[in-house]
DNA sequence: GTCACGGATGACCTTTACGTAAACCTTGCT
DNA sequence: AGCAAGGTTTACGTAAAGGTCATCCGTGAC
């Protein structure tokens, strides 16, 4: 519980990201650091929230996407419309991500395939160079 | 078994892209049209590989992470180095997937729950409304 | 012939997600 | 005082994946 709050540089180390890149995101207003003096420190809600950032890119969100699904975490705070409207584009998401999931599974299974006959074709050459 | 040969209007229409998507595609050896003139007509072939550059795309690889893969469909006729090298680059990728799938479920669990939360709170909101 | 149309080519434009470089604090040694 | 380390801002650069003209070419319709 000691170092709730961490400097740029243990942030970098911690998630493999380059201070530009964090620098960047509280730019677009994905990581809300809080100031000492003119230094950044982020908190245990940064670090959560960049968490989901880098696995939303990891699925191929823009970063503007995934903006607005982490304004779920703190929606609490919002008008009705505001959050409504969040909940609906969440919703899409997880649509999204169903769709994808499923695609995903035909895609693994064709890429094994392709795997498996390439490893035919390969054992075919071992066998013609013995020849 | 007709038009065994496409336009580009014709690939277009039945792919959702554009023209120059289609020749952007060529431009970086991803798909291969023959010529009548100087008309490009896409094959059999090009249909499949755009397919799979398509569903690559939607899982956030690069154009030439996938150019790579598609390496895989055609190469019977490389060498074996190459083939080797072609194989393990797609065993990668198939690592590279299974954790996406395992992460993907994780992921779409965590928002039906944060989505599951927001509308909680929205009922909150309702009830407040209502007082 | 010529006019419209589909397609081709080349050049430059745009957006996203940072990288990189320059110049400036501030803080802790020494 | 002096200076190196770590951090900051500002600004320009870049790579990927196309979009957007402008211009040109070949062909069938009239």
């Amino acid at each position: 519980m000691t170092d709730d709050l961490m400097t740029i540089r243990q942030m970098c180390d911690t998630f493999e990201v380059t201070p530009r890149t964090l620098r960047f995101y509280e730019a677009k207003e994905l990581l809300f650091p809080i100031r000492d003096g003119q230094k950044r420190l982020f908190t245990r809600r940064d670090r959560a929230r960049l968490k989901l950032i880098l696995r939303g890119k990891r699925f191929g969100f823009s970063l503007e996407e995934i903006r607005q699904l982490l304004n779920l975490y703190h929606a609490g705070d919002g008008q009705r419309r505001q959050l409504t409207r969040t909940i609906e584009l969440a919703r899409q998401h997880l649509d999204g991500m169903h769709r994808q999931r499923a695609e995903m599974e035909t895609a693994i299974g064709e890429l094994r395939d392709q795997i498996d006959w390439a490893e035919r074709i390969l054992k075919g050459k071992s066998a013609q160079d013995a020849a």
